[in-house]
DNA sequence: GGCCGTTTACCGACCCTTCGGTAGCCTAGA
DNA sequence: TCTAGGCTACCGAAGGGTCGGTAAACGGCC
């Protein structure tokens, strides 16, 4: 009956732990002991690893922004007309949400209440931006209806989109491949002409 | 040049001040202090009007709570074909967002820390539940898709909805009424069959 | 109208707990 | 024997909340 032998934490597997644990409770209600608490070791071991909570922050939202990022250097978000371009952006933005569900989650809601934060909301507006003007693209070659701005359409793409991270888990019964499906369907369908 | 005399605060428009305060850093990262400073007065002050953080919390969730309660009385809601009450809480559900934008921010990012919390969030599924039978509804009839599934659809629609908490700020510059027509173009347009 | 008890709105100082973080010791295994 | 990974014990600061008190406004009543 004794306790399953577990592997000695690195960063990488600590960070895994303080990331749901931020998500579960909010970067700002959770506290380090929970995050030990989760991790099964002290609050002080927690520091022989990272040099704070911050930095746990950070490398949580590090790994939900190049995830991000990384979409938009894929073949399928710069080849093609911009409508396909649009709707593999979404669907890949989806894909990697509930990829990195806890990540994901913590960058979607933070208030920019620490540098860290407001270093990240920057690189999330960037990314925002970089999808408006495919927007606006796919509004000029015509795939996308022209009566909302791009930048509203936008936001209300992802704010469908990103607010999966608030109740799916992937528990078997709902695939994330169905629901990337439904996200592009209303979405995507809410935007054709 | 002497200082405006303010009126004396009463519990409601502390809360006001409060749930601004909330809506700003998050609840839990929002102190008493931060809320005294908005308001002008001291930490102390604010419990002669009010029990605790907590209770400025629930009176907050509260209005929110009856504001979209509210919506489901209306005669819009209950009367002629299942697809034009389902557009009118939605776009209801968004002009009172847009009217309680502070209250319904909180209500939106809370994740059921406290008794308070948990409460709130229980009276939130009942609500999703009201609009996810309507949505079915809607499709029995026809005027849905019916590839979604009714509780999937239901979140998706409000996550749209909802998300626009996080940017939409009352500055002339973007109407309330052209983006409640935005996010039903979007939302419902995308749920036609 | 002047006096008096009461209420309302507020303050400064303080209390206790929790928080993020540190210091230093211990131990198993390469 | 060195070190990675962990522990116990602790710290100062910030958090929510309390306490005792005050100034001004508010009736009511002779």
């Amino acid at each position: 009956m004794r306790a399953e032998a577990r592997k000695p934490y690195d960063i990488e597997s600590l960070t895994n732990v303080a990331v749901r644990v931020f998500a579960e409770r909010g970067y700002d209600g959770a506290s380090m002991d929970d995050v030990a608490r989760a991790a099964g070791i002290t609050k002080a071991s927690i520091y022989h690893h990272v040099t704070g909570k911050e930095a746990l922050l950070g490398r949580g939202l590090r790994r939900a922004l190049d995830a991000l990022s990384a979409i938009l250097e894929e073949p399928g978000s710069n080849r093609g007309r911009a409508g396909a371009r649009l709707e593999h952006v979404v669907r890949r933005v989806a894909e990697v949400t509930f990829d990195l569900l806890p990540e994901l989650s913590v960058l979607f809601r933070i208030r920019g209440n620490s540098p860290t934060e407001l270093e990240a909301l920057a690189h999330r507006r960037r990314f925002d931006r970089t999808v408006a003007s495919l927007v606006r693209q796919a509004q000029n070659e015509g795939s996308v209806r022209s009566d909302i701005d791009p930048g509203v359409a936008t936001r209300l793409i992802f704010g469908m989109s990103n607010s999966t991270v608030e109740w799916f888990r992937a528990d078997g019964r709902s695939s994330p491949g169905e629901l990337a499906d439904a996200i592009c369907k209303v979405a995507l369908g809410g935007l054709k002409i």
